[in-house]
DNA sequence: TAAAAATACTCCATAGGTATTTTAT
DNA sequence: ATAAAATACCTATGGAGTATTTTTA
């Protein structure tokens, strides 16, 4: 039995009539006439009683035209379903995240990839960049969000933006007090760096911009991530140096001043995947991140 | 796209190589390759990553097998239920019944059908022997139930049991001293006879019988069923004469006795159905009626 | 007797087979 | 270098067409 079997009993059962139900489907009576017969006889059940007037059906005809149009709609609901996979519509795509960039950047990313794609459902696992890596490479993840990344092989690392840094300070302390600061200013503090963890991070990031201003900063901590930091800084602890996405996170006492040389003070977000990864919810993901690029350029 | 399609992707999504997937379902690898690629070319989405160790699935793969899985199983069940269906195994039974029948016979007839036919639903009808026919034209009933039947072109009649009849009197009448009666005495006593309705019925069966003795017994009351007959013998308005199945329904004050000339006063209850009907519901529902005639008879 | 279904036969599209090539590690 | 998939080409089953016969109310 396949499928036109199902599609020509529909037919036949809905006109009640052989030779019109050949009409219907465009072909001659007499194989619709056989088709019918070899259905009977693969079932071992008779579906219509022949009558001069055309067909009826039986009761067992009547049980499988309910079964036979449950299958089409089952069929063409999985075509549809399918399609609409493979065009990275429906489905399923689970990121890996980790560091400030969930803060700000990655949720707006996120909202511009569900307003075309509403029907991929979007995981979010909380991983280190070298977990990411891994999970990359399982498939267990399909992107992943990173702000240093060394060049791999296999995984591609695409920029999405290039934020800007900003410094954290209370506003006890007399730096507080001015509208933007050198990055000069940071030998002259204890500073609260993050994260911990594997390096390179964003801790090296900052210690090669300062590095490039020609000064080693003094660091008081290095602590897990940049909420942590900045609660610190608000506790008095010293100084720190943010991504610009953290300083919507401001608690009480808490003041971010932009760096006057901030050229230099700047810090990617990147995201990675698999390099032979040709997946389209993948493909349906970048087409998001370029938009995104698009809004936030200049 | 038809179930071949499916079958076969399910064997590569299950063994996730070409080869092993024909090994499996007998043929040779280069169709089955030919199949897939179709399969893909006609949904127009990638199922199959192809690697040198065979294939794994795409998202939309994943998808496919899913759905692939429950058209399986669903046509499998559709060609089970409709074969049962077809040996009268699952599916719908509608009865005509009336009269006397419904007190005993046909119960016991019922519980020896249903104990082979679980999964027929089996409705009964209370309708008149002129609605039953009507109905059996209609097909709105496939069995019907009766007493008295005229032969008719289109309508099998077919007897299930003859009953002996029985004499209902009052415990205060004097017949119901004795161990049995003869019909003679039925011209001695006002009869209270059922049903109303359409003749020949059981009244006329009675009268037949009467006849056969040589006389007229005197009437005076035709109620509407065996039970308000009983009653009014049980409040003294008479004597009734009832088949065996009424004997079951015993009010207080009521007395059934056996004819001794017996062997006139019988009435059969038969079924009836269309002479043109071959559905396996009703084969197996006269199987069933054959069954309860062995277990009934001598 | 007339409308519909069933049968007889013919043709060709396509599923499947064999042999071989391409591909990707 | 190897294992698997893809391609090329051939064969033959069976689905569809035309013409005709059978059926039954």
């Amino acid at each position: 039995m396949d499928l036109r079997h199902l599609k020509y009993f529909i037919a036949v059962a809905e006109e009640l009539n052989i030779g019109r139900a050949a009409l219907r489907l465009h072909i001659s009576q007499p194989p619709l006439t056989r088709q019918i017969q070899q259905l009977e006889e693969e079932l071992d059940v008779q579906l219509l009683i022949r009558t001069p007037r055309g067909v009826e059906l039986t009761q067992a005809g009547e049980m499988f035209l309910e079964e036979a149009r449950n299958i089409r709609s089952l069929v063409e609901q999985a075509i549809e379903r399918t399609k609409r996979a493979g065009q990275g519509k429906l489905g399923r795509l689970d990121i890996g995240i980790f560091g400030t960039g969930i803060l700000n950047t990655i949720p707006k990313l996120l909202q511009l990839f569900r307003d075309d794609h509403p029907d991929v459902r979007v995981v979010l696992h909380t991983m280190t960049k070298n977990e990411q890596i891994e999970a990359l490479r399982q498939k267990r993840i399909t992107v992943g969000f990173n702000r240093i990344m060394s060049p791999l092989p296999d995984i591609t690392c695409e920029l999405i933006m290039r934020e800007p840094l900003f410094l954290a300070v209370h506003n006890s302390h007399p730096l507080s007090k001015n509208v933007s600061v050198s990055v000069k200013e940071l030998s002259k503090h204890p500073l609260v760096l993050f994260p911990t963890g594997p390096r390179p991070n964003f801790v090296d990031r900052v210690l090669e911009i300062c590095g490039h201003m020609g000064f080693i900063p003094e660091i008081s901590q290095i602590v897990g991530d940049a909420v942590t930091g900045v609660a610190l800084v608000a506790g008095g602890f010293g100084i720190s140096v943010v991504p610009e996405s953290v300083i919507t996170f401001k608690p009480p006492g808490i003041v971010y001043l932009p760096f006057d040389d901030w050229l230099t003070g700047k810090v990617d977000l990147s995201c990675i995947y698999r390099k032979d990864d040709e997946s389209p919810i993948l493909k349906a993901f970048l087409i998001a991140v370029n938009k995104f690029r698009e809004q936030h350029k200049g």
